[in-house]
DNA sequence: ATTTGTGCAAAGCATTTGCAGGCGA
DNA sequence: TCGCCTGCAAATGCTTTGCACAAAT
């Protein structure tokens, strides 16, 4: 964690004017934080963690704070215009691609890379070309029978 | 975090027989720590957390230590006869249930309940009686293709 | 006797919180 | 001007590590 003096000029930075629709569309005043962690996040289905994010967009962005991304973050999430991906070893990644739909993580390099759209079809799950799959896990949000009624 | 004294007995613990010779099987030795975290966990599928089963366990045990639930969970794991499980929440909970099979994650009051078993149908996922589903993630490990050769 | 396991204390780290100063509406 | 946003510093809290003593083979 480096230090930065603070304020430099963030105004430069080029932005996207159909991303800052969509933040304001979604109720998200587009400050340029927002919307240059967006629009990597869309640019780069890596699913990213929080400090791949800093320690990218950093360089080109100065005056960038961890706290500033996982402000962002948040309020994408909140919004509806990325998502949590956990993977059962608790590390918390972030993808902009909030429709419906799979991963596959690789257990030797770590890659996660987004799926066909599921669960239409499971097991027909298409595997990206190569991919050998040894695990499946299956989560399902909603509300139990006490809290549903 | 409570202090206890140390090494109090822990022999006078009622434990399973047949508990033993699985981690025997497994090969682990059958420690009255492993024993009774391993027997909790088949008979209250309830997914805990490492602090409930420190929490639960520790009254009836009272030289438990966090570290040793660490320990054995994490031995239990690697021996394939518990499970992570990772709701897109950071809360890492464990399961005594290794066969493949899908979660159910009360969105309200936090209870994760088991699916019938999968993926071997789904959308047919069998939702527990009266529940309602708003989400549904798929995640599948494995090899990418650089890494499968 | 040697190896393996437990458990306390301290270290590590990712994330959150409090807060002061800027920026945009 | 007013309220929202950023970002530094400090606090939190879960997990891991180092180590010494105990237990098992």
């Amino acid at each position: 964690m480096e230090k930065m003096p603070r304020h430099v000029s963030t105004r430069k930075v080029r932005t996207n004017a159909k991303t800052r629709t969509i933040l304001r569309l979604s109720g998200l005043q587009p400050s340029t934080p927002r919307v240059v962690i967006y629009e990597w996040l869309m640019a780069h289905p890596v699913h990213p963690t929080v400090d791949t994010l800093y320690c990218t967009l950093r360089p080109t962005m100065p005056s960038l704070s961890r706290t500033t991304v996982y402000n962002v973050l948040h309020a994408l999430v909140e919004h509806q215009l990325a998502d949590k991906v956990c993977t059962e070893d608790l590390e918390l990644r972030y993808d902009g691609n909030t429709l419906p739909h799979a991963h596959f993580k690789c257990t030797q390099c770590g890659t996660v890379m987004d799926l066909e759209k599921l669960p239409d079809e499971l097991p027909g799950v298409q595997l990206p070309q190569g991919c050998k799959a040894n695990k499946v896990a299956v989560t399902v949000w909603g509300l139990c029978p006490k809290c549903a009624k």
